[in-house]
DNA sequence: AATCGGAATGAGAATCGTTTCCGTCTAGCC
DNA sequence: GGCTAGACGGAAACGATTCTCATTCCGATT
C-alpha cells in the first residue's frame, strides 16, 4: 500500500478531511488515503472500476466500504446515472461547487460551474420553491444530459 | 387484464403513445396501458414495487420489460436517485417540463416547476455552457434533495 | 371464422454491481 | 513487548434488473 501517490493531498486538505472523518470516528487510514488521492487525480466523478484500475493496489471490498464510509463522513459524493455504475467525486466543500455533464452515450461524466449570476438566480428561484412546499433543501443537482465530444 | 383503470387515458394521449410505440415498432397493448395507466394516477414518479401494488395483474418481469419498452419509445422517463429503486413517470412532452424534489430521507421523489423567468434564465445559461464544452445537450435535470414535510 | 406468424406475456432463472461476512492483520496505546 | 479495537481483503451473499423460453395473444390473410 505504498507507491507513489497519483495525486498530492495538500496539508490543508488532509486536516480537513482527518477532521470530517474523526467526526464520524474514523480514522484517515492509508486505504482511504488512496481512495482521495484517485480521486484527486481524477479530476472528475469516476466508477469503482476506474478507482481499482488507478491504484491496483486497492481491494474491491476495501474501496466500496471506504467509499462509503468517506462519503458517509461527507468527503465524498455519490453520484448515480443511467449508466450501470456509481461514481464518487470529492465533496463540493473541498473542491467548489459545480454541476455534470453526464453523456448518454458513454455515461461518462465530466464537471461544469455555472457564472455566479446565473447560479444566483437558480438558487432564489429555488427558495421560493423550497418555502412553497415545505421542503427543507439540502442541496440542488443540475446535470446537464446529452452526447460528449468524444461520442460525437 | 381488465378491471376499472386507475386512470383514464383520454384520446389524444392515446393516440400520442400509440404513435410513439409504433415508430419503434411496437404495441399499445393492454399491459403497457395498465402501467400508463398508473404512472398517470400515481401523479409522481413511482417505482416498479408502487407500480405493481396499485395494479395487482401486473407481472413483475412484464413491468420492467415493458417500462423499457415506453422508455425507448420516449413514453415514460426513468430516474434514478439514491434509493434502492429506479423510478418511471410520463416523458415530459406528453406533460410539461419540470423538474423533481427528492427526499433524502424516505427516497420518495414529487414533481415541482420553475418559473418561467427563471426556467429561461437557466437556459440560457446552460446553451452558453454546451456552446463552450462541445456538448450537444439533450435534456437538464435540475433536483432539490432535501427533507419532505412528511419527513421532518 | 379458422389459420398462420410474429410479437407480447409471465414465471422463474441468471446476471452483475454492490454489500456483507469473517478470519487475519495493523496501528495506536499502555 | 503485548493488547485491543478497528481496518483489511478474499470470497460468499444480496437484490434490483434482465434474460429465457414455453405459452398466449393479436392482427392480417385467405
Amino acid at each position: 500500500m505504498s507507491t507513489e501517490p497519483l495525486a498530492t493531498i495538500d496539508t490543508e486538505l488532509d486536516e480537513q478531511i482527518t477532521d470530517l472523518l474523526r467526526r464520524s470516528n474514523q480514522r484517515f487510514t492509508k486505504g482511504r488515503r488512496a481512495l482521495v488521492e484517485a480521486l484527486l487525480a481524477g479530476g472528475r466523478p469516476m466508477t469503482i472500476p476506474q478507482v481499482l484500475e488507478a491504484n491496483t493496489r486497492l481491494a474491491q471490498s476495501s474501496a466500496y466500504r471506504n467509499l462509503v464510509v468517506l462519503e458517509a463522513a461527507g468527503v465524498v459524493t455519490r453520484i448515480v446515472t443511467n449508466d450501470d455504475f456509481a461514481r464518487y467525486e470529492l465533496a463540493e466543500h473541498l473542491t467548489h461547487h459545480h454541476h455534470h455533464l453526464i453523456c448518454s452515450s458513454c455515461g461518462d461524466v465530466a464537471d461544469f460551474a455555472l457564472d455566479d449570476q446565473a447560479e444566483a438566480g437558480l438558487d432564489k428561484a429555488l427558495h421560493k420553491i423550497a418555502a412553497a412546499t415545505g421542503f427543507t433543501v439540502e442541496a440542488h443537482r443540475l446535470d446537464l444530459v446529452g452526447v460528449c465530444s468524444d461520442c460525437d
